[in-house]
This record gives structure tokens, sequence and C-alpha cells, in this order.
DNA sequence: CGCTATCTTGAGTAGCGTCAAGTCATGTGG
DNA sequence: CCACATGACTTGACGCTACTCAAGATAGCG
């Protein structure tokens, strides 16, 4: 507990120029000197607590939210009730983008971890994107990006059976693992069954069937959210063949 | 078809402060002159006859499309030959958005009819919302549109039965008919059953019948690709009981 | 007018959802 | 520190929705 206190304290201490997500985060590819101009205009950098709402559907928008650790969901509420997962966020991606449509967010972000994250007031975000072509080209490319993944999503669920989705979600966190330096093989998943299945477009029972039936043929060790792959190439190849 | 190459022509000429789609494409409030700085940049005003493509996943990104007239469809295809249809675009909407994040169209671009676009050189578009904030604002918004757009379709996939999904199918076009002039009740589909179904992650057959059983229950009228909704506030609810 | 693409409709079936019961993990208060 | 409550997960039986396969009708186009 007074470890994790001094670990906070001396995160949120760092600045873009210094965090060990500077490659997959806003500052991509700027130099030292625009840098130092981005990290002067994040209004803070705080934590939110596992359950925490960042955001609700409906409130004003002002920034976007730079992930520096922790894990969010965000998911939209349709009119009767129905709940859609509409993403997973891990450290080094930004939350909010759907909320310049139209100056209020449409959906909800909560921690399903304990989180620290950067805010970036978006109107001084554009403001410094018109000094700093490669900082306005950076964020296109990021707004770019989170289409690009929603179309993946559309393929998932329009046209790939219950094994071939959940299989895709597994390489698909593993890649992401991956990138940030974790092991691609072995990860804790932060979300619950049921969370995997509205995102996938399935029903809790679903997901839990399939994860035992990955574990009896020999692709993934599956205790509880603990994740180890066996198999990535049999998992690739379950995708292939729909 | 010598009347058709005269209203090409006479389209071809007008310019954005001329142009009927003003205010549902880019230059959404713009003043006089901003205006007429973003059509210095259009590229071309071109056609493109039904069945051709704009682009092609794969291809090098340069510019975004804006349609002026036609309908387009646009479809990503996975490594096993799976096709998905993403989207489909008509007048005053922008396409080519998910080209930015990687220099490269992910997707493909068909004309369903006879299209008339302009092209807008994605640099020279950077290089002049840098001047003018609100053409940059205005650019941030019609992408975070796409956005919210998308997930809108991950709820339909993720969450709704067939009937819902195309009655919201059905809702969603007649009301962007009526954002263009047209009647809100009474249309022309521009694509086929296997296409919807590819969008709405469903099998041609099953929006055929389902279409029948809208025309049965006096929902709408259905002759082929004629539309005609006779009872909007039935689908409505049709959708709100799932 | 005939060819082809598109659409409709039917019959049978597979896949996933629903309902239900029971197990397991987590955390809280006594 | 343990007992218990609560939420999360697993597994089974059954049912329904939407898919598959197939045949025939219709529309669009040369």
């Amino acid at each position: 507990m007074a470890s994790q206190a001094v670990l906070k304290t001396v995160n949120l201490k760092t600045v873009c120029s210094a965090c060990t997500l500077r490659e997959l985060c806003l500052p991509i590819g700027l130099s030292k000197t625009e840098v130092e101009a981005l990290e002067g205009l994040i209004y803070q950098r705080r934590t939110c607590r596992r359950g925490e709402h960042l955001y609700r559907a409906g409130l004003r928008f002002q920034s976007l939210y730079a992930i520096r650790s922790g894990f969010f969901k965000t998911y939209v509420i349709y009119e009767d009730g129905r709940e859609q997962v509409t993403g997973f966020y891990m450290m080094g991606e930004i939350m909010g983008l759907d909320g310049i449509s139209s100056d209020a967010h449409t959906c909800h972000a909560v921690a399903l971890e304990d989180c620290e994250i950067c805010e970036v007031p978006f109107d001084k975000l554009e403001e410094l994107s018109r000094d700093l072509p490669s900082l306005q080209h950076h964020f296109h490319k990021m707004m770019s990006r989170e289409i690009v993944r929603d179309h993946g999503v559309m393929l998932l669920l329009g046209s790939m059976k219950a094994e071939e989705r959940l299989a895709t979600f597994l390489l698909n966190l593993s890649q992401r693992f991956q990138a940030r330096g974790y092991s691609p093989d072995t990860f804790h998943l932060r979300m619950t069954r049921e969370e995997i299945g509205s995102y996938l477009g399935l029903k809790l029972e679903t997901v839990s069937r399939i994860f035992s039936k990955f574990h009896e043929d020999g692709l993934v060790n599956v205790q509880n959210k603990f994740i180890e792959l066996r198999n990535a190439a049999g998992l690739k190849r379950l995708i292939g063949e729909g």
C-alpha cells in the first residue's frame, strides 16, 4: 500500500519527454522542443480508481485523455437500456475522440483497474497543432486509426462466428501487450466475461464455453482472468477458416 | 444521355460557395473568404461511373473525397476473402478518412450509381486548416462523427436482432435523405440485398424475408429497390423493444 | 427477346441464446 | 482470521433465430 503510493507519485511527476509511452502516445515522432510544447498543455495528470467513470455520455466534452497506466472500457447505452462495449483501452491510447463531434461525450468510460491518465484540453491541442504540423498530422493519424479499428470490429461482428471472434480478441490483446513490452503469451484479463461478450456481440455463457473449448483443444490455458496462449498459430488458423 | 452530359457539365462547374451541399460538407460554418480558400485546394471534380472503384485498399492515400451526387459503398476484405460492407455514403459526406492512419487506403470504395465527387488533397487540407481554425475544427468534427457513426453500427451488430437492424437501417437512410431535401418516406435503395446484409451482419435471404414481413405488417411498401415507409413510428417502436 | 443478376420463398438445421443450477473467487465484517 | 455474502464463472438442457441449401420468380440489360 505504501509502495503503491510512492509509485503513483513518481509516475505523476513524469513528463511526456521522459514517459516510456511516448512512442505510442501523442508525442510520436515529435522533436524534443515539440514534445516540451505538448507537455505544457497537459491540464493535469490524475488517477482514476477501479470502477470510477472518467466521463459519461452527455457530459460536455473538453478534453482527450491519454492513458498512462491501467485499463478502461468504453460503452454506449441505447434508449431501451441495452449496453454495448465499444472498446477496451490501455496505456498509450487516447480516449474521448468521439466527443469532438458534438461537444459532448457520446459514450461512457470506466476504469477496469486503478489508472493514471493525462488530461489534454482539446482546444489547446487544436491551437498547438496549428503551429506544429507534425503534431497535427499525428493527431489526424490517431483519429483515423480509431476509425480503422472500428472497421475491424465491424468485420468481426458482422461476419465472424463466435470462436473466431474470441480468437481475434485474444490475439489483438496479445499484440497490444507485446507492443508495450509485456509478454504476448501471458496476461490478465481486466474485464469480465460479460464485458468481453458485449464487445464481441456474444452472451457471457458463450464466451465462457468457448474459453473452455479453447482450453480443451490446447490453444490457451484459462484460469479465471489469467490467460496463457499456448498455440497462437492455432488461434490464427481458426480465424482463417471462416 | 445528352441531357445527362449537360447536367454533368453544369454540376462540375459549381464551386463550394454555390454548392447546395455546403451545409453538409466541409464548408460548414466557414465564412465567405474561408470557403473560397477551400475551393482553391480542390484538386479536381470528377465523375465516377456505377461499378467503378474510387479507391482500393492498399493504394497510396493522398486525398479525401466529398460526394457531390451519387451513392457509394465502402468495404473491407479479410485475408480469407470474407467481405464486410463498412458504410454507405451519399452526397455531402466525406470518404477516405480511414486512409490517413497509414498513408494507404484500408478499404475499398465503389460507386453504386454514377457519381460526382470532389477530390481534396489531404496535405493541402492540413495546410489550410492550420490557417483556418474553423475549418480545422469542422474537419475534426467530421472525423469524430465517423467514429460515433461506427459505434452506432457496433451497437447494431452487437446487440440487435435482425428485424431491429433492418428497421434501424431504413430509418437512418430516411433521415439522411430528409436532411438532403428529399422525401424521408419514399426512396430507392442503391444497394442489393446482399450488400445490405453484409452491412447489417445478415444473409441476403434474411434481409429479403424481413422486407417481406415488414410489407405484410404494413410498415413499408417494398417493390424491389423502391421503398415507401408507411409507418415510421412502428419501425421505431420495433427497435425499442429489444 | 433471351441472358444474367437479383430477389423471393420454403424446408431443414446449426449455432448461439435462454434459463437454471451449482461452483468458485473476492472481499467484508464480526 | 474465519464465516459469510456477493459477484463472477461454468456447465447442462432446451429453444429459437438466422443460416444453408435449393428451386423458382422477377427485373434489368444488351
